[in-house]
DNA sequence: GTTACCCGGTACCGATCGGTAACATACAGC
DNA sequence: GCTGTATGTTACCGATCGGTACCGGGTAAC
């Protein structure tokens, strides 16, 4: 229930936030975000301090602040950054992919499938924060249009995909997928391992427009 | 970004917490209970500390630690209720339809309906709770505890109707809920008003064991 | 060399955190 | 009456919170 014992990085073990190797030769500022990318993730927004991301990060609180002017302001760069690479990644699969839509629509649940095995995932860090930040909050702004651009790209690829009704097809695999990560750190382990199944005959098995 | 301006439920306006009348008559350990549901749920179990719990709830910090060890105690309490609400409601909707399984499959749906529609949804509390707890907190236990019980009656209610694959339809259905209900508060709205049509499609097209 | 800038270190601020000691009050049972 | 129990009130504890002032050292530009 504390994450005292973790604030240096330099101690021995195995459990300090991300490997020093991966902060040397990086600005202050990279680094800050590094550290608070991590501790934000693993314990939320609310549960972390500004000292351990500084200490995290090899530095210290006035660094920081120079860089950020407040905590808040921190977490709108945080949630920010996540939102870009996320964007970044799905840019990736689809130009990698620019054989056919249908290719793009099996990388992207190969991605998924990526993401729900990964032994550390703990949901997904956008949707964590916005558990944690109240309605106001600057970053609920970025993290609702993230989701929603997530979403329009989602209905745009089945759409090239000729699925039909792509919308509705999107609404389900959007929720299914929202619903795998949140239930992974609820315990429910079942329904999300057997996730990317349904999801691979849910997409094999909707009508399309023109038949191969 | 404060709380502070609702500590007090005696407070003119409509922004307090609960209503002064479901204080009234009260124990204090009930008082603070209901308090506590509401201010965990509405900011998050680490945003909200005793004192404003003891506020709202109209006494102090001392009677609420009489009644509660610790702040985690109460946290677990907190969950732990929640989770025996959330298994009456099923044996609730469970027990006023007996006349037929898909009777019973109907009124959950219906159930659904009302939470997902409900304009204060901020989320499904525990799953919230658990987003915010390290993997340690004992309350995680509870939480993981009751989404796996759910999962299991669900498939057993889709069994009684006579579901073929009931444990796949129990969990796409699961996965959809719990999707939606994340995705309300990411500003996700779309998918999430859809999701009660999308299961009742869900519901009617699969295949039984015997038909009608 | 000097200037300007960035960074690390330390000490500190007021506020709030979770949690407790001590005392006063009210009210029950008997 | 008395006594015990539950509650309310106030003040306080050490720790930590987010945030800042100040100083000193390193370094690059010129």
């Amino acid at each position: 229930m504390s994450i005292a014992q973790e604030k240096d990085l330099r101690s021995a073990g195995g459990s300090e936030a991300v490997a020093e190797g991966q902060l040397a030769l990086k600005s202050p500022r990279e680094r800050i975000l590094i550290a608070a990318r991590d501790l934000f993730y693993r314990h939320g927004v609310h549960a972390v301090g500004v000292e351990a991301i500084a200490e995290a990060a090899l530095t210290n609180k006035m660094t920081l602040y120079r860089h950020f002017k407040s905590k808040d302001e921190l977490i709108v760069t945080y949630v920010q950054q996540l939102a870009n690479e996320g964007d970044d990644v799905l840019n990736r699969i689809l130009a990698e992919n620019t054989e056919s839509p249908q290719k793009q629509v099996d990388a992207w649940v190969g991605f998924v499938e990526d993401v729900l095995t990964n032994k550390l995932e703990r949901g997904c860090a956008l949707a964590n924060a916005a558990v944690e930040l109240d309605t106001g909050h600057p970053a609920r702004a970025v993290i609702e249009a993230y989701k929603q651009r997530k979403y329009d790209r989602l209905v745009g690829l089945f759409r090239a995909a000729r699925y039909r009704d792509p919308d509705l097809l999107a609404d389900e695999v959007f929720l299914l997928f929202e619903g795998a990560r949140i239930s992974i750190q609820c315990g429910g382990k079942g329904p999300a391992s057997r996730v990317v199944g349904m999801l691979r005959g849910l997409l094999s098995s909707r009508p399309r427009l023109v038949e191969a």
